[in-house]
DNA sequence: GAGTGGTCTAGACCACTCA
DNA sequence: GAGTGGTCTAGACCACTCC
């Protein structure tokens, strides 16, 4: 009779864990659920749609629930500053800028931000310690028209991401994550020998339509990316 | 005044971006926001809590809602299976059992699903393809105790992921992704010349507090995870 | 104590999709 | 055409937190 529509979340996944409901099957409707829980149709819409939302279940008009015959589970990973993810584990965070350029993009990145050739960017070599060890060596273009105040900024006290976030707050960014033959900028900055693998993030950001910014993040191989779910 | 909550999460969106409404400072009140859009106070709530959930806005009782200062976005990554993930990129899928073995754990594994010295275990390697071409070896363990069922499948045809998300649903998993350098067997299997690195996932798994499988699963360095938010 | 968000209800209408 | 989920409303009460 509990009306909280967690409980009836919960209790609608227990059934679907203990398999009393299977896989592919459907589940009743909402009505018939919420006469079921005593609660009033929204609160049991509300349980489902956030099951729907996990990939538990699957929902469509007119034909109704079904529990998802092979559950796409999805992992969130929350994407924090490096300064909060490096002392959010108690270590001391460092932070070096190594160079910057006002330069004319290579062809690559152009391409990929979809900029006229000759388009004003700005180049940013960064290092980012923990505890003074190497963490992270951040490669950065920013598009000078997307973000012309970056011409002002130096840089020199804190990187370029958290200048962006509270300067140029963006509406989509793509990510790609994947691992790399560390180059040999790498190596030397990271402190890595010979073949050893650098774990890469890369970062495409979007204000609307417009590109803003591009970035390579390089972690050593010691870097683990986790989450729960 | 147009009246969903998703025009209305949208309108809030923008003035965020736009910077009519700065970082850190206080969102007018449900209320409030409920009559100038004309809607319910129930449908501007709707709005509020997917901004918060996406990261953009803070929300405390009594104290009110702000725009947040360091947005903390979160990217989502959707987890298909192997064969899922190959066939959505139109490309053939392939799956070859190369052992299966019932042993004792070695100690790490065995420590890190929590489990009795000498506890049964069932070791699988299996190789995925995508047209032919090798795509990610999997290394995985499946702990019988948690899994009795697993004895009596051979796992030639299709891969133990198939087989447990529909026998043996989890309630918690948790990811982890990092580069490695190819091992001789990684190097052999997935067709990688000397110092090439891998991409590695390992996925624990968890049903109530019992643990169920502990994966390795390694795709060659091409291999790219994408997620846009 | 008071103000804000969190949630529930009952009812209604709409949108989509299947037969 | 009809059945199901998607959403909106108006009102209410509760829970939490700040003063």
């Amino acid at each position: 009779m509990a009306g909280s529509w967690r409980e009836i979340r919960d209790e609608i996944a227990r059934r679907i864990a203990a398999r009393e409901w299977r896989a592919g099957a459907a589940i009743p409707g909402e009505a018939a659920l919420a006469v079921e829980f005593g609660a009033a149709r929204a609160t049991v819409n509300r349980a489902l749609q956030d099951l729907a939302r996990a990939g538990l279940v699957e929902r469509r008009r007119r034909a109704g629930s079904r529990v998802a015959a092979q559950p796409v589970r999805e992992a969130r990973f929350v994407i924090p500053l490096v300064r909060q993810e490096i002392e959010a584990q108690g270590r001391s965070y460092g932070y070096a800028l190594l160079s910057r350029e006002e330069i004319a993009a290579p062809e690559a990145v152009r391409a990929r931000l979809g900029l006229q050739a000759g388009a004003p960017m700005l180049f940013l070599r960064c290092l980012h310690t923990a505890d003074g060890a190497p963490y992270q060596l951040e490669r950065r273009w920013i598009s000078l028209d997307a973000v012309p105040e970056a011409r002002d900024e130096n840089f020199a006290a804190a990187g370029p991401n958290e200048w962006l976030v509270e300067n140029a707050p963006f509406s989509t960014a793509t990510f790609s994550f994947f691992a790399a033959r560390a180059g040999e900028e790498e190596r030397e900055l990271l402190g890595l020998s010979e073949g050893e693998p650098v774990f890469v993030a890369e970062r495409l950001t979007h204000i609307g339509d417009k590109a803003v910014t591009l970035v390579r993040l390089a972690h050593p191989s010691s870097h683990r990316m986790v989450t729960r779910i």
